[in-house]
DNA sequence: CACTAAGCGGAAGTCAATCTTCCGTTTGTT
DNA sequence: AACAAACGGAAGATTGACTTCCGCTTAGTG
């Protein structure tokens, strides 16, 4: 096979930029932001980005693994503390603060795309260092017995709602409710839980294409329960 | 002024199908429904439904109107129920499985949309029913007394979020988050909670503009600050 | 310095999804 | 039966993003 062929020193400044440029865009808007979008960012013309990145998906995993480096250098942090519920504790209103700086933080834990060996590596570090941090603070911290990985996914769901919705006008809503909900994994009053997903069905629901999410119209639709079921 | 044209009888009976069409349709996807899709569903054509609703408003306030009379009757009922905590329980508990069923019910109490009179006043309605279940179970169901009503807005947001996300793979995922979170609201080991926005704040900032949710592009962005803050 | 190929920008072409209008046809009403 | 009201849905208009293409620019080399 050729060696592969040098690129040109401006190119590679470009690169670069272009990789910037996405970071700072993905985190600003989520990472549907659009290719020109992107391009005006960096400072060059679409055809550029288009011939470096011809495919939208590289673009997106070159940031991602970016962040999951990011989740992983906290989750080290974390990890370090002696306390072990101060080190869950951080973690989680760490992560959430980080989720409203960045939106495209909650795709890199709870996935939403397309998994490329890269990224599978960086994921799995992730649930591995979580679950001991989650392991630890169960044993050692207090944390309810029930509460697992997945429990951590759907918080940043959850928090993804709240950003997505007011982040920008109510900056303080996500912390509150971030720490209001860390009141209920501490062991105490505890009230039986319903089952949540499994972690398979928790993987393959956030499994979801990256390109083109668009939802056209939802063929059927579930069969319209009755809304208001007896309280209680 | 002239007596209001009466309409045709087929007019009548399209009028009423189309409504019910946005009913279904709006809980099925979101108020984003399109036009077109609201005519199929009524079984008429997209020209009649403008006729009889030139301004998609119309049709958004007639089936929120109905909505929010369903989250009244809920409140009644709980309001109802002898145990204030219970009440409260099932309040929040129903309230959240309802969104489920109906992606507009998050709207109604968190808004969202234009405040005509009768809107306005509905929520107020629910507002005010809201805060009394609130009082009730701060004062005699040991719900912790740093809870507010924007607090369960702040949960119909984020439930809002753990819906758009996963609800069609894993239906279990939002109930199983919200009892975890109930469990954050009664007083036992409380934490220091920060505070969360003010009524004002939360009614201004889910003020926004019913049509056309299409964000152009933020025009600046915060000044991305260190992602990696210290934990704790 | 000059030559060449790699690289660049961005206008223009595609495409898909919605909104909105318009008009020939159907239907309710008197 | 006759007329206006109402209907359906094709067609035009808009919008926003994706992708291609080509004439110009520039880095790298002899």
């Amino acid at each position: 096979m050729p060696p592969p062929p040098r690129l040109r020193s401006d190119a590679v400044r470009n690169r670069e930029r272009i990789l910037t440029a996405a970071k700072t865009l993905f985190a600003r808007v989520g990472m549907q932001a659009s290719v020109e979008d992107i391009a005006r960012e960096a400072g060059v013309g679409v055809g550029t980005l288009y011939r470096r990145f011809p495919d939208r998906t590289e673009l997106i995993e070159a940031v991602f693994l970016d962040r999951g480096q990011a989740c992983l250098d906290l989750l080290t942090q974390c990890l370090a503390q002696s306390d072990a519920w101060q080190a869950f504790h951080a973690y989680v209103t760490t992560l959430c603060a980080m989720q409203e700086q960045d939106r495209s933080i909650a795709d890199v834990l709870t996935l939403t795309l397309p998994p490329s060996p890269a990224i599978q590596r960086v994921r799995t570090g992730i649930f591995h260092a979580q679950n001991q941090l989650i392991a630890r603070a169960r044993t050692n911290g207090g944390l309810r017995p029930d509460f697992t990985g997945e429990d951590v996914a759907t918080l940043l769901l959850a928090n993804a709602g709240i950003i997505a919705a007011v982040a920008d006008k109510l900056p303080t809503a996500s912390a509150r409710f971030v720490a209001l909900h860390l009141d209920s994994l501490r062991t105490g009053e505890l009230s039986e839980l319903p089952a949540g997903p499994t972690p398979e069905q928790m993987l393959a629901a956030l499994q979801r294409p990256v390109t083109s999410q668009r939802v056209p119209v939802p063929p059927a639709g579930r069969p319209t329960l009755p809304l208001l079921s007896e309280p209680e």
